[in-house]
DNA sequence: TTGTATGCGTTATCAA
DNA sequence: TTGATAACGCATACAA
């Protein structure tokens, strides 16, 4: 007589009573492992069909290690790029009989700790984790001692070693930058979602976010590329909804030397800068010129099209799940892997107005 | 000494022996149950922190029969609309303490059923689904009966007695529908994504999407309302790309009575039908008047502005996964929560254009 | 409060 | 090919 019940659910012994065969035979023929005769094979088949057995996964997983899942940290599935990304590392997992389990953490790092440790608890096999911060990541590396493999996406931390897939987009920041100098523009603004951990900026300083900091460098390269001035006053931060990117356009605005183009760092910020912008009554590419460093369908919608740098957010997906896959199986870490973003022009970009130099 | 390796993690009797207490001592003072001397968890905790132990939740899972994770089915995160329901379900999982095992079905039923039967192999603690189908739900069925609790979100099935969470979005499709026929329409064209199982579409017909169903049930009531027509021809699906909304637009256009106002069924549809339309020269709402059956934020920005029916996502996901938790604290099932999307008028609908009947 | 022994549902080992 | 039994890491009933 049993001390404790059990779930009530149908379990291997059951169905082994149900077969006439042993509780090993019959976890046997339902695991396809060992060696079982054909005709057993076919009797538990049979019962644990009549009897709508599905095996236990956890307890499948303590016994052989694997959980067969795969834990995925991420800031904002909100954020079509990275729901693209999603997207992408969720594909290639079910085509490895793996499921996902996402974590959420709305860019804290404290949540992102406690994901990563919930995750860790459940014994995922691996972990794709796009860092909220570049230099906490204490979290990040005990994972990978703890012996569990990790692959980063999107974004970088500041100690190598780690498999990580980046979007390169430095350059292609630096080239769509290119496009606005070649069109006369001297006055180049960003505006970035990130809230920078000082109160100013200085050009050179460093961000907590490999991605903002790929942007400003190369916006930062194609400016000294032509001996244009790298104006502190016109990299903005914190914009994070459409007051704080509309005040900060407003300000810009006001300023002595306004900018004559803008960069918006993701498509969030570039439809609220757009919105404002329409809301002041501004005219693109007359009154200013607009680019955006992450494409998003509807860039081709508006009037006038508004010039982006595409990145290929679903590829970023997949050859993440795919690098974790490799690490899983028993390949070497330490890998980088870098996809190439390309500018795509449109018709937001324009020549500067002829602005006038306030006196004094 | 032992026969089989274990997973060379550190147990909790590497920390009972390190502490020197019984493992079940041990146990207790980690999981915060039964009872144990402040001396003792001292000892434990201290020892735990160490050896950097973390307990092994699936070794827990198997005994205490709950999973702390959520399983969600849904057709594609990819969609901005889903994507919000996804976080808002994150959100109330992460605040519950659970976290979320997210299956992407690409809306395929074989993939839908697959996925159900990983997540209840893993013992997930309740399912939150979105169908692909009203109609194939024996799987869904399947899950109620093994005693878990599942909620469905978005749409509905075509059985009673489950509890799930919808959108009203019949009633504010019909206003929007009555919004087109006061400003003078009379051939209003609905495109939906969802592939007809049968070749035409027939007015009364079952659709095996309740979303779709519900749209259509909106905006023939307008039309009943003002006795107009119900035309099947200007009712068209299996739009699911760029490519095949532009040609069942061309085809429309060529009818002897064309629409005069488009009605997409999501923002997916939207956004090719808009540029479907600026790629033909037509004008907003000059040429054709435009509504969306989901808001997304561009809509806003675009040239008129689109008129939408805002679907409150975040809550829809947050309400569903509210009511799961009910479910798995004992609530009794077969509830139905019912949300509220609101017409949100912008500035592409207008008057029809005299449209001159062919001769013959 | 503590320790012992047993149970959870599976896989792995070993002898038959 | 089979069956008995230990092992996985933890929770829990029971006795001390």
């Amino acid at each position: 007589m049993a001390r404790r019940q059990g779930t009530g659910e149908v379990t291997i012994s059951d169905v082994a009573r149900l077969a006439g065969v042993s509780k090993a035979q019959a976890a046997r023929a339902m695991g396809g492992y060992g060696s079982v005769s054909n005709e057993v094979k076919q009797r538990v088949m049979q019962a644990a069909q009549e009897l709508g057995y599905r095996p236990n996964a956890l307890a499948r997983s303590i016994n052989t290690g694997k959980s067969q899942s795969l834990g995925v940290v991420v800031g904002d599935v909100e954020n079509p790029y990275f729901g693209l990304v999603t997207r992408g590392i969720s594909d290639v997992a079910r085509r490895h009989g793996y499921d996902v389990v996402l974590a959420n953490t709305g860019e804290s790092l404290a949540d992102e700790e406690k994901a990563v440790k919930m995750l860790l608890d459940k014994r995922v096999d691996g972990l794709l984790i796009c860092p909220t911060s570049r230099t906490s990541h204490g979290h990040i590396l005990d994972v990978e001692r703890s012996g569990r493999p990790v692959v980063l996406f999107d974004r970088d931390i500041s100690v190598s070693g780690l498999d990580m897939v980046q979007m390169r987009i430095a350059e292609a920041t630096r080239e769509a930058v290119q496009g606005l100098i070649d069109a006369g523009h001297r006055r180049i603004a960003y505006i970035s979602t990130l809230k920078l951990a000082t109160d100013g900026f200085a050009p050179g300083q460093d961000l907590d976010l490999s991605t903002v900091s790929q942007r400003v460098d190369g916006i930062c390269r194609a400016l000294e590329d032509s001996q244009i001035e790298v104006d502190p006053v016109l990299f903005q931060f914190g914009a994070s909804d459409r007051q704080s990117v509309d005040g900060i356009l407003g300000e810009m605005l006001e300023l002595a030397e306004p900018p004559t183009a803008l960069v918006a760092s993701d498509s969030l910020v570039a439809l609220d800068l757009l919105l404002s912008l329409k809301g002041r009554g501004l005219r693109i590419p007359h009154d200013v010129s607009v680019v955006m460093l992450d494409d998003q369908p509807w860039a081709e919608l508006v009037e006038p099209p508004v010039t982006a740098v595409r990145q290929p957010a679903y590829d970023l997906g997949e050859q993440a799940a795919t690098a974790l896959f490799e690490r899983i199986d028993g390949a070497e870490g330490g890998r980088e892997i870098w996809l190439t973003p390309h500018v795509v022009t449109r018709g937001s970009v324009g020549q500067p107005l002829g602005q006038v130099r306030q006196p004094g």
